[in-house]
DNA sequence: GCGGGTTGATTGACTGGTCAATCAAGTTCG
DNA sequence: CGAACTTGATTGACCAGTCAATCAACCCGC
């Protein structure tokens, strides 16, 4: 194995096993040991590589965030109309890459670091933004002013069932809730528009 | 002061203390002994009355959804129709006494913990059984069959608001939520009706 | 092509600190 | 007095992070 991936796969599969680790455990109190013993190293390697416990952890949140966007991205490319890039925006929350009990439980745990860790605070905000972001821009030439209130609305629609999911037992059913938002959607941009 | 009140009162503090350093600290990474001190008290005394570190957490989670209770029954006491039912959930969610950040931090916090704590699962669905009860209640004259999937998104909403509201910085707003909901809400009505 | 030196990879053992839980002794009040 | 209350001290477990040492691959001058 050359050396140069060496370190970038050894990284990658630790920040494999923190997600994994996290999601087991259902939140961030994991320690490092037990995610090297996952990932089939030892804890001193997982120091060697990240430095600290905090650079895996964040390192796995950007990792989600980063799958949740490339997911986002992806339902876009194919988005021709402003009504298109809506349903892509809500088929990518609640596809199968991002909506699955893995990724989030993981984020639901984000979620609460964010109260204390500034980088997990910022990194929750770009998510946010992000997914805002692409409301807005789908949203404003469809209902003009009332595009904020109702980005507002959709995206509260969509965390909320994102972290109503993590309560529930039972394998996550995207296409259900897909469906759902889908509906609503349909309703408010008939009255708003 | 009497023996009997003692300990009773002692509790109480514990737990309001509890709650306060959740809502500090933004998780339930805390310790007994900054509990204690907080209230007061040595980290024994703590242990004397709660036997464990859990049993402390899950009276500060109890405390928490007690509230919550509390203040849904008052706003549904002056709700006559089913609409004003709807009204006063949504009300009661946002209201003062539960819709500030100590609540929904330590509310959130506990979220992540139902994931692997039994006893927590089973009062956060006991919360959330409650939410769709009274929904459901409000919604079945008024929407019939639809009742269900509607109860499903209000939820949604109204937990999205809530987990969004804490990664905001400043000041919870409560009333522009209420607003915002109700609005969607009279929509939704009116679309199933 | 090869032997010695360099560099990165990896580990087990250790440390310093934290924390939950316990205990035995002291205090207060009826 | 004696029972409930309260505490400081202690214990045992756990864990993040450090360190010295080993190992394997690559490089380079001959």
């Amino acid at each position: 194995m050359s050396r140069i991936s060496t370190e970038l796969s050894r990284k990658a599969s630790l920040v494999d096993a923190a997600i994994a680790e996290i999601a087991a455990r259902g939140s961030l109190d994991v320690t490092v040991g037990r995610i090297a013993r996952r990932a089939g190293v030892s804890s001193a390697l997982a120091h060697h590589y990240f430095g600290s416990k905090d650079r895996i952890l964040i390192a796995a949140m950007r990792q989600i965030l980063r799958q949740l966007a490339a997911d986002h991205r992806q339902a876009l490319v194919a988005a021709g109309t402003p009504r298109a890039r809506l349903s892509a925006t809500i088929r990518a929350s609640f596809g199968q890459a991002s909506f699955q009990r893995e990724v989030i439980v993981a984020w639901l745990a984000f979620y609460v670091r964010a109260q204390g860790d500034p980088v997990a605070r910022r990194l929750l905000l770009l998510y946010q933004a992000r997914l805002r972001s692409n409301l807005l821009y789908a949203l404003r030439p469809l209902v003009g002013s009332d595009a904020p209130n109702l980005a507002e609305t959709l995206a509260a629609l969509i965390d909320g069932h994102f972290v109503r999911e993590a309560a529930q037992s039972g394998p996550a059913d995207g296409a259900k809730l897909i469906a759902s938002v889908e509906a609503v959607t349909d309703l408010l941009l008939e009255a708003y528009a």
